[in-house]
RNA sequence: UGGGGCGUCGCCAAAUGGUAAGGCCGUGGACUCUGGAUCCACCAUCUGGGGGUUCGAAUCCCUCCGCCCCAGCCA
């Protein structure tokens, strides 16, 4: 009942499988997501949220959500809110459990006290470069401050006035006294405050002492009744002083953080710090740019939060680094998709066919479903059809290879929902010798029957019939960076070097067929033989619409194609991701 | 370098002393008016290397190798 069924185990619902068992916590279950407000959520985020939260749900415990805010140098409310929009998009519920840490300020200066009380923190006047100094090295112990033998009175007096706001920035900070010689460098005397004159995105100017990370967040836990506190590996050389404090201050609820490993995806990049970087030089068009991997870009972009969800799910919950393959995510979002969406014809390269045995004034109209695997299930749509035509450029070759079954000279195909269509003649540009225009021919016994004489046409295009079609704007997305892993040079060079020219094209010359016109904000369609798209919600106007690429479909013809363009040789190919590359 | 972790198929990831799940990718085939979807089959004699314990080891022990994290008054 615990252990929902088609959801992977992991090493936590292990641990919280044996607690359970073993009656710790009441056999409770309580979590956290504990964001700092300092910058938008990303896919990174998601896994976090998506364990925690789905923790708490499948055990029948609570997740909170708690806003990690104890610098207010680098928060803002900005954030909150962007935060728990993705949240909710996600589809996670924190119902009335959302709480602050700068709302546990005044108990968390309250213990502070009583750690200088019981002579375990103390008031140190070193500036930031001399408590480095006096640190140590990895291989050399640390100096204990000359501060540290402050008594407990004078230590008490110290705090309260630094409090008080006697004291400059940086003049003075509290440190809790466990041991300079620590083989663990978090252990050295690490700092619980720090004097910051600057007003808190909540607090205001109630405070101008905030605590640090080590202090806040086990205890911000302990207040909570969270029993697994669960944090990325970065954070297990903490673990000592979060347990340190919990055991000093002896509350009565005691919670236990493990550590998992984050989440990395190839061909992209995933810090803060690059991902502000790409924002604010103009690399992409802003947070939410499709091709970024925050949650407001993927949202965007046009990806579902079941997407997410799902791919959360399938990338595990472990503790060893990894790289997750970005085909891993695509393959979620196709999967997601494909049962609930639309499909219609766009030609995203119009080539010109004029056909000659259709009559000038005809239009013929055939109803087509909007979902062929399952008809009734969306119902279906007119799509006319008249003696021009426009079919995908790339559909047609004048010298076809060997396994290409699409038009060329003298050979069928079929129309989508139409005839059989026959190409009698290619007219080019005259200086160029660019294809410009196909004469073509249909056989009229073809429409939404095959062929009388058994013959067998081998492949099926989309088009659009050029009275009827409506222009489009597409954007083809790809992935941001050409290598794997752009924030990895190993000569550092800067990642921003490898960032993909092509990952956003926009095609303006894009034809849809005439039902497009109704496209509204927001929905998700399948182009046939091409790709899910989504209409962008902010750059579609009504009658104009915008679809964003989310993801290309599989494409077994372009891989077979690159495949006898470049043969293996002499072994040692590279293996190829999905692709989703624009073609 | 001191400390803390991690190494199971190209990429994720189960298996907790009983004889290597699953997913992604890939390959072959069936089907197909989407080269999509679907279906079927194949895809680690082996768990970083080497020793040892055991009837039996990915799991225990020893040893070697590789990778990641830590010296913010960031989180």
């Amino acid at each position: 009942m615990t252990e929902p069924e088609n959801r992977p185990t992991n090493f936590l619902r292990t641990i919280i499988d044996a607690d359970i068992a073993a009656g710790k916590h009441g056999g409770k279950v309580v979590t956290r997501f504990p964001p700092e407000p300092n910058g938008y959520l990303h896919i990174g985020h998601a896994k976090s949220i998506c364990l925690n939260f789905g923790l708490a749900r499948d055990y029948r415990g609570r997740c909170h959500l708690r806003f990690d805010d104890t610098n207010p140098v680098k928060e803002d409310v900005e954030y909150i809110d962007s935060i728990k929009e993705d949240i909710r998009w996600l589809g996670f519920n924190w119902g009335e459990h959302l709480y602050h840490a700068a709302d546990y300020f005044g108990q968390l200066y309250d213990w502070a006290e009583k750690l200088i009380a019981a002579g375990k923190a103390y008031v140190c006047d070193l500036n930031a470069d001399e408590i480095r100094h006096t640190r140590g090295t990895f291989t050399e112990p640390g100096r204990d401050s000359p501060f540290r033998g402050r008594s407990v009175e004078q230590n008490l007096d110290l705090f309260r006035r630094m409090r008080a706001g006697e004291f400059d920035d940086g003049a003075k900070t509290l440190r809790a006294k466990i041991d300079m010689a620590s083989p663990n460098v978090n252990m050295r005397d690490p700092v619980m405050y720090r004097i910051r004159k600057t007003s808190h995105h909540r607090s205001g100017d109630a405070w101008c002492i905030y605590p640090s990370y080590d202090w806040a967040h086990g205890q911000s836990d302990a207040i909570e009744g969270i029993t697994h506190s669960i944090c990325t590996l970065e954070f297990e050389d903490h673990r000592p002083l979060y347990e340190w404090f919990l055991e000093q201050l002896a509350l009565p609820h005691r919670p236990t953080q493990y550590e998992f490993a984050r989440l990395g995806l190839n061909y992209t990049v995933m810090s803060k710090r690059m991902l502000i970087e790409l924002v604010k030089d103009g690399h992409v068009r802003g947070w939410d740019d499709p091709r970024m991997l925050t949650i407001a870009g993927l949202r965007r972009r046009g990806v579902t939060p079941e997407a997410i969800r799902a791919f959360c799910d399938k990338v595990g919950v472990a503790r060893a680094n990894s790289t997750v393959d970005m085909g891993m995510l695509e393959a979620c979002v196709r999967d997601v998709l494909d049962p609930k969406v639309r499909r219609v014809m766009v030609v995203h390269d119009p080539l010109r066919v004029v056909i000659e045995n259709v009559a000038e004034s005809a239009v013929e109209e055939t109803l087509a479903p909007f979902f062929p695997d399952d008809p009734p299930r969306m119902g279906a749509r007119n799509v006319p059809f008249s003696c021009i035509i426009y079919i995908e450029r790339e559909d047609f070759m004048e010298e076809p290879p060997k396994k290409f079954f699409r038009l060329a000279p003298g050979r069928e195909v079929r129309l989508r929902w139409s005839y059989v269509m026959k190409c009698v003649g290619v007219v080019k540009d005259e200086k160029t010798g660019a294809i410009v225009e196909l004469r073509a021919t249909i056989d009229p016994e073809t429409r939404g029957a095959n062929p009388k004489d058994g013959r067998k046409i081998g492949g099926a295009i989309h088009w659009v019939s050029a009275a009827h079609a409506v222009p489009v704007e597409v954007r083809l997305y790809d992935r941001l960076f050409t290598v794997p892993n752009p924030a990895g040079a190993k000569d550092g060079t800067d990642f921003k070097a490898y960032l993909n020219p092509a990952s956003l094209v926009t095609l303006s010359g894009a034809l849809g067929e005439s039902s497009l016109k109704a496209a509204v904000a927001g929905e998700r369609y399948q182009f046939e033989r091409k790709g899910f798209y989504f209409v962008d919600p902010i750059d579609a106007k009504p009658g104009a619409p915008v679809f964003n690429r989310i993801v290309s479909l599989r494409d077994s013809w372009a891989k077979a194609a690159q495949d006898a363009q470049q043969p293996t040789s002499g072994g040692r190919r590279e293996r190829r991701g999905s692709s989703n590359a624009p073609r």
